[in-house]
DNA sequence: CATGAATGAGAATTCATTCAT
DNA sequence: TATGAATGAATTCTCATTCAT
């Protein structure tokens, strides 16, 4: 009695949904959310304005998603890095040039991240969003400070150091050039930063 | 048609521009570049929309100029402290401090600094400041490494690093609690953090 | 391509319209109009927005049916107690007395005939339902003025003042409680009403 | 230093209220609230839509106050006529024609009264309305049922039916000719009818 | 023939900027 | 010169209707 939905149709759907969420996510990563209205999303994507009311119920909803999809992507990474069986040290250095590796060369997280949006719900979730990244090193940190690797410190700040470190370095426009080679520099120069704020005058 | 603009009138027209700028700085710095619209600012200066465009041409250019003097005043601070002579380590953890206390308690620069503006050419403006800040950061570590006190390192992006550590952690809303105590733990902690990062593991 | 259809199709697509007719007078008369959006009538119906489209050509021509059919049904059951060989006053109390209990329990009229929609067209359509319905009490007053039960009145006026009358009194959120006798004390202070108005003081 | 609004302006200002309400009145008269958009209303009115938004803070908040003007004007009439030294039935003869005489030739109530707007919390307010006007009515069946002129009966629900029966009356397209003659004719039948309702079979 | 995804016009609301007074 | 009323483009969201599958 029920049409049956195609298979091509299942995922014209899903690609859909998707499409909106990586158009979204692009926009806000080229120009901030300013240049991610409704409708500038929809001609990313290629639907209408009405279709993306289908998908998600308001705005905010989408943008709230953006940033969740973003985070839970690179913590699961990162988690992964970080609860290897390895000195912290080593741990924590992976961790940061895993992310500043993909936030350099894909419009995976970094901006959106950063940028602030229009809307204080979205602005609450993205707060949020930084703090469950922040609870990664939190862990890379505490581990670290047992073992004796890292001196006493406040992890809380620490960890909150380490993400305002790497966001900042990564998404300021970094001088004149920014080749490959630099990459692989810059990425080596931030996480080195991080790995001396975290062990101090602890010998290597 | 010539026109004389008595001493007093003078005064006031730059008292108006002043007024202007400081409740602009004001509002941004309690509800982000969201809560500074035209008119808001207009009645926190008590006068008329119209007259704002008597002093600056546009949004934008008042709120350009808004980051400009945050930081022109902010980094005549430190600049203040980074150029004494003493250890560059001692200059640097003095320099972090000192912004640190004055963001927490004051709506000098904080949120001004690190919130997306609206504007494209105003988010430029930002990112030029956080910029000029970096270079006072960049200077002592320079200074640092020359005099053997810090490791070789990319000052360029260790001065990034810096700026973007104590952002994060004086706007992230930290914790419960956020005592008047607890501002001072949390001063020395990013403190730390920042000379750790510097110094890495040379001896005190 | 000739299609013959079979008679439990027939069935099915009598029983499909007839639910849609169904489902729109019980939004209506819930929600008014404006609860009676067409995918809200398609879901309550168990149908698809599309299909609706074979049933019936518009939102608008939807709506003129159900209109019509709910006071085609109504002026049938009026008209039956109206044709009776009885006085006229009775005829009238009975009829008052009929809508208004059934306009208390059911969805069947009451809203739908006074809520306007969004529609002009169907707006118009109300209109003129409101006519037919004023029709049958135009009949009883013509025959009780013939009779000389009641005195002479206008009975074009008369009748849409019953209408008017006992739809208000129906509608009109009633003082703090609406038990089950209050029900009835209601239509019987409603019939009394229209009785009064139309008889006058002839006697008894 | 402030400028004087000069007595032009003032008035302006006042005039510029004045005319979206009545334009607002004359729309939702003419057309029901569908017609009465923003936009609409600000055409009517000579005005934009965002000036408006100087005069009301949203749709809503017009169209309360729309109804409310509308409805404490007549309700100040009727008051007046109602509190009169003179027979109940005299009173409420008088009552509803001076009613019924307005809505008939000028745009001051009638269809804004009757016509279901689309925002719910308009609807309430105009609900609310409905019962300040019965309110009126009441007064004067109380009196009458008091003096003896009027039997016992439900003031509640006569003075909802006659609410109810004369904006019937007068908003149902009567008949095919409307002259003038008739407007007099129609307001004496509705006035007759509310009477005999009222005072049924008491002695003249 | 049924489905429901997609469309797109239209509605309310906001706000930088202008200009008559 | 100062004022703030007025403008109008832009933004988010809704919903009747269509059409590929």
């Amino acid at each position: 009695m029920a049409y049956q939905r195609s298979p091509l149709m299942q995922e014209r759907l899903a690609d859909n949904r998707q499409r909106i969420l990586r158009s979204a996510r692009r926009l806000v990563a080229s120009g901030g959310f300013r240049a991610a209205s409704i409708s500038a999303v929809a001609a990313e994507a290629g639907l209408s304005t009405g279709a993306m009311y289908r998908y998600f119920p308001s705005k905010k909803d989408l943008f709230v998603e953006v940033l969740d999809e973003a985070v839970t992507h690179e913590v699961s990474i990162l988690r992964e890095i970080v609860d290897r069986p390895a000195p912290a040290i080593e741990r924590l250095r992976a961790a940061v040039e895993s992310f500043a590796a993909r936030a350099l060369q894909g419009p995976y997280l970094a901006y959106a991240f950063i940028a602030e949006p229009t809307d204080p719900e979205v602005e609450a979730a993205r707060i949020v969003c930084r703090q469950r990244f922040g609870e990664v090193f939190k862990d890379v940190l505490r581990a670290g400070v047992a073992s004796g690797e890292f001196p006493e410190q406040s992890v809380e700040v620490s960890a909150a150091c380490i993400v305002g470190a790497f966001t900042e370095a990564l998404v300021r426009p970094v001088a004149p050039s920014s080749k490959a080679s630099d990459a692989h520099a810059l990425i080596d120069a931030i996480a080195d930063f991080c790995v001396r704020a975290a062990r101090g005058n602890r010998s290597a």
